[in-house]
DNA sequence: GTAAAATTGATAATCTTTCTCATTTCAGTA
DNA sequence: TACTGAAATGAGAAAGATTATCAATTTTAC
């Protein structure tokens, strides 16, 4: 994988933007650098990037698929109200893995788990009528 | 909420093959009992019954939304080979989200977990070279 | 610097999902 | 059982997300 100035600066952005973009989000980006940048550049070499283990796909809310620049095992919370994703830290899931694993006779190689709800700064708008 | 004939069957569909269907897999088998049923009626009932709570929708998998006939709490376990999504008990689960929503001061609603990686039938399989 | 391989931008195509709207069905009532 | 307004349907267009194609450009290794 050769890595030109379009993929590192791909890469960059969701690395550097822990708020799991989507393509078009990471495209959006990416054109203030590169503003002839197109939009199967970006969905190439996310998909790309994500094959090779260097950033990660996930699909914690409908619509578009978004990408991780984590690659850790972690936990998404996801505001149904803004739609934000964010990120938990939780080791004792390891274990749960595992147990799943041998109860079910599966081979578990990954995981992901959206926890889904009403994130703080939303929960206090609510009552004044606010959406983010 | 009217029910009409169409959306009785749907909703059968989706409880009683608990293979976690996409839309376009219910359209397949609704289109036996109604030959000329539209994917347009199949979305927008599986969309409805999924906002009255009746079923569930879901993002195991990448590409297409999956649709669940139970709604109470439960993991998925995907394969990464076949694609199928089976259904994984595990109630300590709860006081796991719980703990999360104190500790981040999210308001969990409800979570969506996926294991992904290979089911004991492809795993037999793999050596033989096989994909189901 | 050169050549082969990989990548890009532009655009077409595909796939999934939603929307529109005239026609039909449903549920409640007389 | 017939009537009526609301809800749902089927057909097809439209929108949104993603992938594929391909000539031109960039990258990498020598």
């Amino acid at each position: 994988m050769n890595y030109s100035q379009q993929r590192n600066c791909i890469l960059n952005i969701v690395v550097s933007n822990p708020i799991h973009p989507t393509a078009e989000q990471v495209y959006d980006i990416a054109r203030r650098s590169y503003p002839k940048i197109s939009l199967g550049t970006v969905y190439r070499n996310l998909n790309q990037l994500a094959e090779h283990g260097i950033l990660k796909k996930i699909c914690s809310s409908y619509g578009s698929v978004r990408f991780d620049g984590r690659t850790d095992p972690h936990f998404h919370m996801v505001c149904t109200h803004c739609e934000k994703v964010f990120d938990v830290e939780l080791g004792e899931m390891l274990c749960i893995t595992d147990k799943i694993g041998s109860q079910y006779g599966f081979r578990v190689t990954d995981y992901e788990i959206s926890i889904k709800g009403v994130c703080s700064e939303c929960d206090q708008k609510q009552g004044s009528g606010e959406t983010a």
